[in-house]
DNA sequence: TTGTATGCGTTATCAG
DNA sequence: CTGATAACGCATACAA
């Protein structure tokens, strides 16, 4: 009966139903159509299995519907939820997600803004490193994390503030002598307040406190050796460390451990990121300044997707909190085991 | 200048190199041209900023060059490892990737698939749990750890194979009475025969063994009410657990904790998955029977790409092999901490 | 309200 | 090797 055996067409489903081409375009796109003629059109398509041709509908309209996200990796919890997030909040408002992975290279950034744009996504979220990035100003384009300039919004977490909170944890549950560490990449970025605000608060609340950054980040040796010089018979000179990462957190409590100091009991240790294991929000891995993953999200597609372009801000700093997760003096309740029915987004983890 | 402010098209192109279009097309295919026409065209092209519309090519060419990944969530470790390696496949190959998020909703399964379909991607890799899935039978597809039908190639780990070495393993390593704990889907899939593998194996080689299954993807509570009915006198009668994933083996080390028992002292835990903190494959998160998720990205991209679609087999099960994480009695390198080079894959976690 | 014609940017065919 | 022209599937302005 077809003519081909290829994927049905607008017109295919025309001839079906015995109409019109236009009458066709105008059932599927919303438009005043009598009942009869509708219902003829439908019944047609659902005949034939026709599906919109969203890369025909793009080439005619110029938009896409379709976002790409930019991130160094999806294996990293962070941003493995930050994509989860934006795909949501994309989902949500009928756009799909285009993901480009760059494993932190630079030159790759650059190949996937260049590769996302010949597909002719309608904008972009990015997580990026590169700091000469070449951004099309045509493009809608957020970043996450690295301000750009006043062209390029931004969306980052209140990293001054959670310093700031960090520090105060730590004293308040007892710590005296502070540490910060930090494996920081070359090129500045938002994340680096976080060690601004920490140190601001220490130095107007008079409390003493070191800080060790390291441009390394494949190794943890320089923290391994400046906790071995801080340690004397056996006691360490320090009974408090914020790290700029859960990363760093957890490998820290590591080391700790590993020289015999008990952590909280000796030594408490702060993070930052709220990382989840197993994506259960349930399960904190380390405690620690939690960034408000789904907040970001939300808000990056919001401001991409926002048609009223002129009051965007350059920069938006969204609400950090703490969270205890075992390595702080907090009791921290298992309340997984129990399966407790008040979860925040109902959602549950089949795997 | 320029008759519009929209983005350069290959008559543009054409126009400012003073030659035709078809020129203009043959130099971005690759075709014979002559080469100081090949120059004028591509000096014209960098010096407009032109870059091809693949929505158009797609419409011309009928395929996109894009594939659509869908997964549960790239929140849990091995579904971002996944989507991760996948990207990577993809991209080495030229493709691009389409990211769907189901959430564990059946109905979402459908949806995206729909959604993708519009989207004429080449071809769709997903890990769903849909029994009732309507898979066009047109469009190239790989499940990843279902098995549909035989039209339908799956890929997945050695499940089978997983549990036996999980049993051997705790064996070897001194355990005598030994536990299955599993929260399973509703539906049957391919890491169920992690259980059969475990239980035969145990059974062949007589050692004593109970299994306990719940569908209540939620609760862990009756994994925590079967330990506390095993404890004696603070004495488990059971010395080696195996837990069908590594959430559940986590979970369960937290219970045996907080009950008072030793890990791995008095009982030993091994999980399922090989997860990885922070995306680091140097940092284990429990003792695992590690799943190769790279090598199952590269087969399901390889088999979905594959043009010989003949000779493809229905089920691929890739070998798995046992990592020490910790919650067995064996020593774990912190290698993390002394940054050795001898890394795997090269990579590193800037963040 | 419904039908017809045109073009989106590209590739492919086929004469020059 | 080059250049004009016809699709690809859809949306839309315009005519009926």
């Amino acid at each position: 009966m077809n003519k081909k055996s290829s994927t049905p067409t607008m017109k295919d489903v025309a001839r079906e139903a015995g109409v019109s081409l236009g009458t066709v375009s105008n059932v599927f796109n919303g438009a005043q159509v009598s009942e009869s003629y509708k219902i003829k059109v439908e019944e047609a398509a659902r005949k034939l299995g026709y599906k919109v041709n969203r890369y025909a509908r793009g080439l005619k309209t110029n938009q896409t519907r379709t976002v790409a996200f930019i991130c160094p990796g999806t294996d990293h919890p962070f941003f493995g939820d930050l994509a989860n997030y934006i795909n949501k909040a994309l989902l949500e408002r009928g756009y799909r997600m285009m993901l480009a992975i760059t494993q932190y290279s630079l030159d790759m950034e650059q190949k996937c803004i260049q590769m996302v744009t010949e597909n002719k996504v309608d904008g972009i979220i990015a997580l990026t490193y590169n700091p000469d990035l070449r951004i099309d100003p045509g493009l809608p384009f957020v970043s996450i994390d690295r301000f750009y300039s006043d062209a390029v919004p931004c969306v980052s977490c209140d990293n001054y503030s959670g310093g700031t909170l960090a520090a105060r944890k730590l004293i308040e549950l007892g710590a005296t002598k502070l540490l910060f560490f930090n494996i920081a990449p070359d090129v500045p970025g938002e994340p680096d307040k976080r060690q601004y605000g920490f140190e601001s608060w220490c130095r107007s609340n008079g409390i003493p406190f070191e800080s060790l950054i390291s441009s390394d980040s494949l190794a943890f040796r320089p923290f391994l050796q400046s906790i071995r010089e801080r340690i004397h018979d056996g006691k360490p000179d320090f009974d408090g460390i914020f790290c700029n990462t859960d990363k760093m957190a957890y490998v820290v409590c590591q080391i700790l451990k590993e020289q015999g100091i008990r952590v909280p009991e000796e030594v408490q240790v702060i993070g930052f990121d709220g990382t989840n294991m197993f994506g259960d929000y349930l399960m904190p891995c380390v405690s620690s300044i939690v960034q408000p993953v789904q907040d970001m999200a939300e808000t990056a597609v919001s401001l991409l997707l926002s048609s009223d372009k002129s009051q965007i801000p350059t920069l938006t700093c969204l609400p950090v909190h703490y969270r205890a997760g075992g390595t702080t003096r907090e009791a921290v309740k298992l309340d997984y085991i129990y399966g407790t029915e008040d979860r925040e987004q109902g959602r549950s983890n089949g795997k």
